[in-house]
Formats: structure tokens, C-alpha cells, sequence
DNA sequence: CTGTTAGCGCCTTCAA
DNA sequence: TTGAAGGCGCTAACAG
């Protein structure tokens, strides 16, 4: 049924291990011999079983990503980042989602090292000591892509969250606004809830701004939640003059609220986030946003995790990438 | 260094068919048998090597899924729907971004094929000749995901992207709009493209409307592209009272067009589109739009390969799922 | 219920 | 430059 080397071998009256070498571009062949075989490979349809050459070889070329949820927006932007240098690289992706369940992230990381990748891309909610269990346990690099374990023990590319929301903050306060609201993410998440609300209570800090809890809502990160905060906030007796939001959507969804209620952004209400999805120009007005490099995110940690692979030395195993705030129309100077 | 079944037979003191068994959940174990083993396997912390395993059993337990792009909000929602089915029966995604290139899509198709996936997930552009020969060539089952081939051949499960155009404008129509604009996407796409200009121009015959070219732009889909055909549209002497976009990006984009131009939607101009992404609530006047059930085509497509794969019978082997017009406020009667 | 024995399709020394 | 042979780790009859 299936034609194997051996049947290639035949047909071209060489051994298999003449076939092998053509097959892998190993220059130990006379050209003329190579070119039986590529004849032969023709003429049988041979395709190379992966599956067989990775069990003799103990190189896969795929790697396993797991992600939180690849209908998200932020996190498919970085998976397209990953699959562009991988497939630079001839390496496949196996893609598995997660949401953020400890408990599932385990899994899959297991099935991933089951499967024999040759790396682990690993992009997920907080990095707990059972992953570090985990990833200990795999013979295989890992790096963490949009995000980071504490101690930094493990190869690492992401941008510094909390800085990101500092900025975004303090360019509130750089328009004169002293009242700002946040509507943050859970704080149960180390880098887009627990970082970015810490990088707004430091900036407000550092301008002496005292930290009023009736300024913060929790949200879930999408638009809905956005639109619920801000209608609480603009129900405050004072309400804030400007409102930071963990994420682009849930911004969004603030500048919306506040136009349903009849007032302006910016000029009644200022509204920054951070993420800089493409949506953030697709409102009006147009959100000033900190820009996250997602795209950047993903193709960096998978270009790091080829060289890993490869056991090339890496001059850093843990990088930063820059973050920008990228100024539009909804954010106003205070009157 | 890496243990095998040998190394946990021999610590439990049975032979490698038995623990082979207990890990595949073969009931004939005696449980104490069981017991044994699996206590073995945890002192060695064992692993099974699903590539040893793919090799043995010619089974991967992984699909393979080519993608235009994953970092396209729509397909990423379909790719949810892949993978949680994926998941729900054990199997493995391998993603392929291939950007509706068909020599990309011929080559992931190749190398998919050559991981020896147990099936194959298709979403692209055009079904030509050359894709149904190398669907040929596979030993797997293939279905076509949001897309069709022109014989209907392989199995497919999309939704009728021609109906929907048709709805939408219809609705327009209904409304009683009669000089009505589109933005399409390019006409050699089957299906974003081609097959939802011809919706529009059928539901203008329907109604003895005269065909205008001057009426129709084509986009790229993206939310510029729509905001420039709305520009053009709009400085027509005779300006359209309706628009129909094929995507809704490009109908977001039209609508701040208008708006930009300081005219109202829809009190001056209507916009209607096609794909109910999460976007369409999260503009201002929220998007009528048809709905796709994107997840669903992801879901049920993966469904019906999981039945091709264990060689179950299928009643249907193109499923055509309902589309729906989503009337929210972008769309008004004309005074 | 358990063990023995062949492969699965390919890579990779080691010789020639 | 080429061939022979021994695995890679596991599954799947086939016996017992």
C-alpha cells in the first residue's frame, strides 16, 4: 500500500541508505545516483514518513504551543508571530488551547512532551511550581512567551506589563488628570491583571495621587465588562476625568458607555489602555493605547527556542521588548 | 536516559505487552496486574513515546489544520471550534497558516500528509484541480471547512455565502433601498469574494434593479479598505442610500467613513454586512450583519472528521449551516 | 490474563 | 561513494 524507502531503493537499484541521503540532502552522493532516486521517487510517489524518520532520529520538527484561547485577538497575533519564524525554520506547531486552567495547561504540556516535540512555547497564566515541575521533567527547551515566571529561571520574551501601564497612567497625569480610574483584569493574573493594575497604583503614587479602591473595577478583559465599568464610574458622585483600561477592548467599551450617556471622550472623559489591537483604530475616537508587539512576542520566543534547539548559545534567555504608548484622539488635556 | 515500556516492565516484573495494555486501558489486565504497573510507571516516571507508538499503530491521534491566518479574527474563531472538538476526542492539531497561497497550501498540505495526521482539516482559498490531487494522494480523510469545491467532491461544511449576501441585501431592499453600494472582497475568492458579489447582484435582479458598477468597490477585507470605498462612495453625485459590505470590518469601516464625513448612519446612509464577529456589537450604531456561525463551522467540520477518521458512517457529507440577519441599528427605512 | 515475537519506516554508525 | 545491519519505542497478533 504505502511506498517506503525500501520500495525507492529498489526501484532505483541502491540501497536504502543511498535513498536516506538523497532524501536528506546529505552530499555523500554522486549526482548521477542521485538522480536515479529522485526518479524513483517520482515515479512511486514516495513521500518520507515523518512519524518513522522521528522515532529513528528523535527530532520531531514540530514544536508544542499552548496558548489560553487563539479566538483571542491579542493571543492569535502572537501564534501568527510563532507559526511565521517556525515555519522560517521548517519546524510545524502544534496548537493547543488552555484558557489559563492550571490544571489543563499541565495536560496539554504533557501530551505536547508525549508527542515528542523538539521545544515548548508556553504562553498562559500564572507559571506555578507544578509547571516548573513540569517543564523540568521535558528533555526539551522551553520558553515562556508573554509572560514569566518569578524567580526568571526560565527563558522568557515579554514586555514589562507593569511599566506599560505606568506609562499609560502617567500620560493621564502628564494631561493634568488627577482622578483616573482603572478597570483592571483579574488580579488573580500575574501580567495583564496583577502587573498592569500595580503599574497604575505606582503611578499614581509617584505623583502623590492617594489610591481610592471606588476607582477600580475588576473586569474579564472584553467589551461588555468595559461598558458595565464605566457606567459605574460615571455614576459616582465625583466622576473620574479619565479611565485606564487593563485591555483595548474593555477600553472600548468605556468610550462607548460614556457616548451612550451622552458625553464626550475626550473632552468630558479621557480613556488610554493598553494592548494596541488593530480594533484600537477602528473607533471613534481613535484609542491612545501602549502598544504591546505581539507579533514581535511570538516570532522572538520562537526564533529563541530554534536556537535552543539547536544548542546555540543565546546572549540572553530572558528579553524585554519595548513598549510604546501610541498617542490618538481619546485622550484630552483636563480643561 | 529516557525510560521505556521495557524499563517499567522490568521494574514491575511483567513483561512490555502487559504494561503496554494498562497504558492503553486494555481491559484484559488483572487489576492488581494493573496495580503493579502503574506504580512502576511512577517511580520511573514514565512516558509513553506517542511518535514510538504512531509508528506501531499508524495512528498519530493529530489533525492537521491549514489556515488562511490565524490572526484573522474570523478564521481564529473557527480554529476554536477545531480545536475544542479536537480536544473533546483526543486528538492533536497541527496549524498551517498558508495565507489562501496555493503553492503554500499545496506544500502544508505535503508536509501535513507526511506527519502521516490521521486526517485534514481544510480552510483556504480556491479548491483547484491540483488541491483535489493532493487530497488524492492522502490516505486520510479531508474536509473542507468554510469553503467548497466547485463538484462538491469532498466532504465540506460551510454556509451558503451567496444566500447570505443575498439576505443581506434583501434586507436593505426590504427597507427601501434601492441604490445600494457594495464593498466586496476580490472576486477570485469563492468565497468571501465571488460568491457574495453574486448574492448582491441576484437580490438586485430579484427586485428589477439595475446593475450599476460604479456601485461596487473592491476591498480586502480589512477595515481601510472599507473606509476608502465608503470615501469614494459617498462623493458619487448620486450617493448610494445603502451599503452592503462582505465583511465586517469593512462595514465598521464605512461606517466611520460616513460618520467622518459628518453624515449619520443610518439615518443618512444604511450599512449591512456579512460574518457577526464579536466586532459588530462594539461599533457605534452597532452593525446589522448576517451571522455565520464561525465556532460551529469549526466544530461541526472536526465532528464530522472524527467520523471519517474511525470510518463512521456519515448521513451528509456537505453540511450547510444556517446564516442569520442579526438586526441591530445600522440599517434604517429610507424617509 | 500474560508473554513472545515480529515488525512499523527510517537513521546511522561501521565497513567496504 | 555506497551498503549492511542494528536499533528507535511501541503495538499487535499469536500462543499459552
Amino acid at each position: 500500500m504505502t511506498v517506503t524507502i525500501y520500495d525507492v531503493a529498489r526501484e532505483a537499484g541502491v540501497s536504502m541508505a543511498t535513498v536516506s541521503r538523497v532524501v536528506n540532502n546529505n552530499p555523500n552522493v554522486k549526482p548521477q545516483t542521485r538522480k536515479k532516486v529522485y526518479e524513483a521517487i517520482e515515479r512511486l510517489g514516495y513521500r518520507p514518513n515523518a512519524v518513522a524518520r522521528g522515532l529513528a532520529s528523535k527530532k520531531t520538527t514540530t514544536v508544542g504551543v499552548v496558548i489560553p484561547d487563539i479566538s483571542n485577538a491579542i493571543f492569535a497575533e502572537v501564534a501568527r508571530g510563532i507559526e511565521d519564524i517556525a515555519n522560517m525554520y521548517h519546524y510545524n506547531i502544534i496548537l493547543c488551547n488552555a484558557d489559563k486552567r492550571k490544571e489543563k495547561e499541565i495536560r496539554v504540556i504533557n501530551t505536547l512532551l508525549e508527542k515528542q516535540v523538539d521545544g515548548l512555547l508556553f504562553m498562559g497564566g500564572a507559571v506555578t511550581e507544578e509547571h516548573l515541575q513540569a517543564f523540568k521533567t521535558a528533555n526539551v527547551p522551553v520558553v515562556l512567551c508573554a509572560t514569566s515566571d518569578e524567580n526568571g529561571q526560565i527563558p522568557a520574551v515579554d514586555i514589562n506589563h507593569e511599566e506599560a501601564a505606568f506609562d499609560a497612567v502617567k500620560t493621564l497625569i502628564a494631561n493634568g488628570h488627577r482622578k483616573i480610574a482603572m478597570i483592571s483584569g483579574t488580579l488573580q493574573d500575574p501580567s495583564n491583571g496583577y502587573a498592569r493594575f500595580h503599574g497604575y497604583k505606582r503611578a499614581l503614587e509617584a505623583e502623590g495621587i492617594a489610591y481610592d479602591e471606588d476607582l477600580v473595577r475588576i473586569g474579564n478583559y472584553r467589551y461588555e465588562s468595559g461598558v458595565e465599568a464605566a457606567k459605574y464610574f460615571l455614576e459616582l458622585s465625583e466622576r473620574p476625568t479619565a479611565i485606564f483600561a487593563a485591555t483595548d477592548e474593555m477600553a472600548i467599551g468605556a468610550i462607548h458607555s460614556i457616548q451612550d450617556a451622552g458625553l464626550k471622550v475626550p473632552d468630558h472623559v479621557s480613556v488610554i489602555s493598553v494592548d494596541n489591537s488593530r480594533m484600537a483604530s477602528m473607533v471613534r475616537p481613535q484609542l491612545t493605547t501602549v502598544a504591546q508587539p505581539m507579533y514581535d512576542i511570538g516570532a522572538v520566543s520562537m526564533r529563541l527556542l530554534t536556537k535552543l534547539m539547536k544548542k546555540e548559545a543565546v546572549d540572553q534567555a530572558k528579553v524585554i521588548l519595548p513598549h510604546e504608548v501610541i498617542t490618538r484622539n481619546s485622550v484630552g488635556g483636563l480643561a
